[in-house]
RNA sequence: GGUGCUAUCGUCUAGCGGUUAGGACAAAAGAUUCUCAAUCUUUAAACCGGGGUUCGAUUCCCCGUAGCACUACCA
């Protein structure tokens, strides 16, 4: 019988959510979708002092930007438009019968289970202080508690059962620990690298429980908490696969190796340059975002800049992050959330650490922001130009600006400085473009061209027409070329020198695009009135 | 130190015993052009080393080397 596939994303609300978090949850979404299966979020807040408050709201926000929907279990509320104003101002709802899906709301669940281990003999008490183990440790080197060491601690294996329950009434702190049988070859099979044996002598007796803040550790609550909530598989970050063999014992220690999920363990995103893997520093060391969200901290007070706020699309991270451990089984590089799904299969998961190539990752949002459409970046160039100063632009002549520039660009923000000019006339001149463009005799020909452009009808200033080149290609000729070209022609002066400095007058510079998409956008008085203006300043 | 995982251009990767080792990013050159870009074309660029197995290994096995991960009362 095939079992319904249910997946967990959980993560830890320590903090921001990481990138490579972020693919874990992708492609544990795109398997569950692929099969028609459920998508589970749960958070795992065993470690009380490490928690962050806002780190919860973060993650699922984070989540619903991407587009990696929740089924079961905590996520933002579906209400909001797509405010990009409101952030860390999500609601969270809980859905689901498998409840509840924050970890330290189960307390009562996991006592039950640490109850059952510590009756059939698979746990033990330990009363061992942090203090004591670490002088162990620095008594005996390599040191471990495991089947060779535990006889010499303080635990209920060594003490008699008065004394520990002496110990416990007087409320002393103890922990429980998982009794690991020594020298058995645990088989662990994971889908993406195959069949893994570890020998148990190397592993610990795991604290599965502490009495200190009444919390289970990751091990225990993870697979009580899998089990509980019928996932079928687990997809998570190669950093577990060492602890695997340690949690297919404990599923057998609970009787659950018939149901017990299956493991596929993904290769780890590692720095760009270098050794190690991709950590939160790296993004400020380098330059990009390895977080989806812009984060403040309220912890330690830190932001950490974000995906959405440097200007990636939700797709082109998705598309991305797709592709970093994964490949399709053709040349395709470009695929939709909808064609992952499709496509995506564990077994076309590398199995090698995938650095974390940023220059690629600009090259996806390149591909997706020439899809999308000029009146949708001109909304989310709005807040951008209000920010300059800006304020109620003309959104057609916006959109319009993009269509012109949006081909250079890789992100929205980069855009101002493509468009600026539109915007503002020039009140300095690039050095470099005078020096190489503005001839001497530049000032005269600016002169002689407004006595040409004077004259030309409002209409006429605007009017293009489709003709075909020496090549029979259909190009766009402007009126105002007909105009121009032929006096510069009579004239015998040179079309670079003329438009060139003609480019500078009215952007400042020797770029941007065509120039008389420039005039037809700017009007015919604003482009009289920058090349006055120039004459003035540049003489 | 111990254990495990991994190993194709600088990077992401295709390849699943016989290929001129393919694609993409980045790089370089050219075309185009009033400028800067974009775009198009082209170029350069890789099977970690050594043993096996085999008629034949990038591919399968072993060893070495290197990288990474884990080795907490963190996840």
């Amino acid at each position: 019988m095939e079992r319904q596939v249910r997946v967990r994303f959980a993560p830890s609300p320590t903090g921001a959510l990481h990138i490579g978090g972020v693919r874990t949850a992708l492609y544990n979404y795109l398997f569950a979708r692929q099969h028609d299966g459920v998508m589970l979020l749960r958070i795992e807040d065993t470690d009380s002092t490490r928690f962050v408050p806002g780190a919860e709201e973060y993650i699922l926000e984070s989540l619903d930007w991407l587009g990696i929907e929740i089924d079961e279990g905590l996520r933002a509320k579906k209400s909001k438009v797509e405010s990009q104003k409101s952030k860390a101002d999500i609601e969270i709802e809980a859905v689901g019968s498998h409840g509840p899906y924050r970890q330290s709301e189960r307390r009562e669940i996991y006592h039950l289970y640490v109850k059952q281990l510590l009756d059939s003999g698979h746990a033990y008490i330990a009363f061992d202080t942090p203090e004591e183990l670490e002088a162990k440790r620095a008594e005996i080197p390599n040191f471990q508690y495991d089947a060779r060491t535990r006889m010499m601690m303080r635990n209920s294996l060594t003490m008699p059962a008065e004394e520990v329950q002496a110990l416990m009434d007087k409320g002393e702190k103890y922990v429980v620990r998982f009794l690991v049988e020594p020298n058995e070859d645990v088989h662990v099979h994971d889908l993406i690298r195959g069949e893994v044996v570890i020998n148990s002598n190397i592993l610990d007796d795991k604290v599965l429980y502490k009495s200190a803040d009444d919390l289970p550790t990751y091990h225990l609550a993870n697979i009580v908490d899998d089990h509980l909530m019928e996932i079928s598989h687990v997809i998570r970050g190669e950093e577990w696969l060492p602890s695997a063999p340690l949690h297919v014992l404990l599923y057998r220690a609970f009787g659950w190796q018939d149901t017990m999920p299956q493991f596929a363990h993904l290769p780890l995103l590692l720095k760009p340059d270098g050794n190690g893997k991709l950590s939160k520093r790296d993004g400020d060391r380098l330059g990009f975002p390895v977080f989806p969200l812009e984060f403040h901290n309220q912890k330690d007070g830190t932001v950490s800049s974000g995906y959405r706020e440097s200007g990636y699309l939700p797709e082109a991270v998705i598309n991305f992050l797709g592709l970093l451990g994964w490949h399709g089984t053709g040349d395709k590089e470009i695929y939709s959330m909808q064609e992952l799904i499709e496509e995506f299969s564990l077994d076309r998961v590398s199995k090698s650490g995938a650095k974390f190539d940023y220059e690629k990752g600009k090259w996806f949002n390149h591909q997706y922001l020439q899809l999308r459409t000029n009146e949708e970046l001109a909304q989310m160039f709005r807040p951008l130009l209000a920010a300059q100063g800006i304020e109620n632009p003309d959104m057609q002549m916006v959109a319009k600006v993009i269509g012109l520039t949006k081909d250079r660009v890789n992100f929205v923000p980069e855009l101002w400085e493509q468009t600026n000019f539109f915007f503002l006339a020039p009140t300095e001149y690039d050095e470099k473009s005078l020096k190489k463009r503005w001839k001497e005799d530049s000032p005269r020909h600016m002169t002689e061209m407004l006595t040409l452009l004077e004259p030309i009808s409002e209409e006429d200033w605007h009017r293009s027409y489709e003709t075909r080149d020496d090549n029979g290609n259909t190009v766009i000729r402007w009126h105002l070329d007909d105009i121009i070209m032929p006096w510069i022609a009579a004239q015998e002066y040179g079309v670079g020198i003329v438009m060139n400095a003609f480019r500078i007058c009215l952007v400042g510079a020797a770029r941007g695009p065509h120039i008389w998409n420039i005039t037809d956008v700017l009007g015919k008085e604003e482009t009289l009135h920058r090349v006055r203006k120039a004459l003035e300043v540049l003489g």
